[in-house]
DNA sequence: CAGTGGTCTAGACCACGCT
DNA sequence: GCGTGGTCTAGACCACTGT
């Protein structure tokens, strides 16, 4: 190009845009549910073509932060009713962490409508008992990093979880340090900053009245279920993670897909 | 443009080559973990720009078909998804009524444990409300095979489900006729039998408190949720089928694998 | 009708992987 | 060095939604 290629410093242009429109999306700037500048009005403020707006708006389409509608315009997604754990989550996760944009698939979801999240957490070290043995696929006594987060998002909180990873694979890593939390990218990226990509997950689902404990953390209302999410995190044949998730069932969908071919 | 515009007769051209791109990796014709042609020769092949085979290559990619790197090539994803349990159950299925060995032997449910079973069915010819005609991609008020089911083993009711059929697809063939259920092999076999091959199923889990006629028909214990799928069947982008199934919680476990190869 | 997103073309330069 | 995908530009026509 004669002017302004510098194509490739640093992150590309249509990220860089993304980025932005992100931003004020999640900032409240553009606020839930109402419109979008138009492509045009976007080529014009970022000094750039067509098509590079599109991709950044294909970029936020993908994050499920805008809905599009031919003729009339690009919308900040409003607030989903419940929240929804796809299972293909963990490929985007992955191919976030890949292309080294971050953000993991907790705040995704919860960007929109839920700008503000904490999390507390516990870290302990601990040997495997007979089910943690069995789901590492591991000798009983094993050590482990046991690791409990409760995730809030707008001070209610929406799940909590108990993920273990083995010790001797994480000890003296910045993942063993709790206020590495939040990690951006989750557990994907944390384990690939070890030089481990994931190849696969395995989640068996239950439902359960919860008991006292839960009720009081999760501040589930009376009559809900909590959904309990057993997960497997698998490197090759290797179970590298195991955790549990406990998700009051008035917040949450599970999405899987399963391809037959 | 001067010559072949026609942009806009049918699916868009994008998606005609996504298609038959998809086709040939589904088919075999492009085995895993091979390459694809490169995107100049897919221009070549296609006779269109460049942009184009790339907004089709990313339909691929975001279906999970496919991963790309720079510098050497796009390639058919190595590993299709395995599943287990639920999830496998699928699979087997398709195997079975693939190998035709159908009359002969025991139906996958019974493999799994439900060996001496009954139903109670209930068919009806109804619209398509709002949230099935979504489900199925339709539009509002398409007629549809509303097929109610209640599940038994060993006399003790296992689970219901309410599944649904294009009525123009099933009208006049041996599905539309309760008399022919239980069917061997189950909806994968049924469909099988039209012509149509499955090719995706995607379930989406809620859990919740049983309605007090859940409770009576399916004898749901106090204090017990029971889980609740959504299924869609798909044969290549269509949705041929949809499936509410309600299990009392204590009596599943479901169980998915997620590979990301 | 004007404005919007959806689709498409025909070029271009770049970073990367391989030979 | 050459081929690959990644990024970007500057146009174009279309279908749809609004006024």
């Amino acid at each position: 190009m004669a002017d302004v290629p510098t194509p490739h410093q640093g992150a590309a242009r249509y990220r860089q845009v993304a980025e932005e429109l992100r931003h004020r999306i999640l900032s409240g700037a553009i606020p839930p549910g109402s419109l979008l500048p138009s492509e045009a009005t976007l080529m014009a403020e970022f000094a750039v073509a067509r098509g590079t707006v599109r991709e950044a708006l294909s970029v936020l389409k993908s994050e499920g932060l805008t809905v599009s509608e031919k003729g009339r315009g690009t919308f900040a997604r409003s607030a989903p009713p419940v929240r929804r754990l796809a299972a293909d989550r963990y490929r985007a996760e992955l191919e976030q962490v890949r292309s080294g944009e971050l953000g993991t698939s907790f705040t995704v979801d919860q960007r929109i409508g839920w700008a503000e999240y904490h999390l507390d957490k516990t870290f302990n070290e601990v040997a495997a008992d007979e089910t943690r043995a069995d789901l590492f696929g591991v000798a009983l006594g094993t050590m482990l990093l046991e690791r409990r987060f409760v995730f809030y998002a707008k001070g209610l909180p929406q799940q909590s979880s108990v993920s273990c990873l083995l010790l001797e694979m994480v000890a003296g890593t910045p993942i063993a340090d709790p206020s590495n939390e939040p990690w951006p990218g989750g557990n994907t990226s944390q384990l690939y900053s070890l030089g481990h990509t994931i190849t696969a997950v395995r989640e068996q689902v239950r439902a359960r009245m919860p008991n006292s404990a839960e009720s009081e953390t999760l501040r589930v209302p009376g009559g809900v279920p909590v959904v309990i999410i057993t997960r497997q995190t698998y490197v090759e044949d290797r179970v590298v993670e195991v955790a549990e998730i406990t998700i009051p069932a008035d917040r949450v969908s599970l999405d899987y897909r399963i391809d037959l071919t």
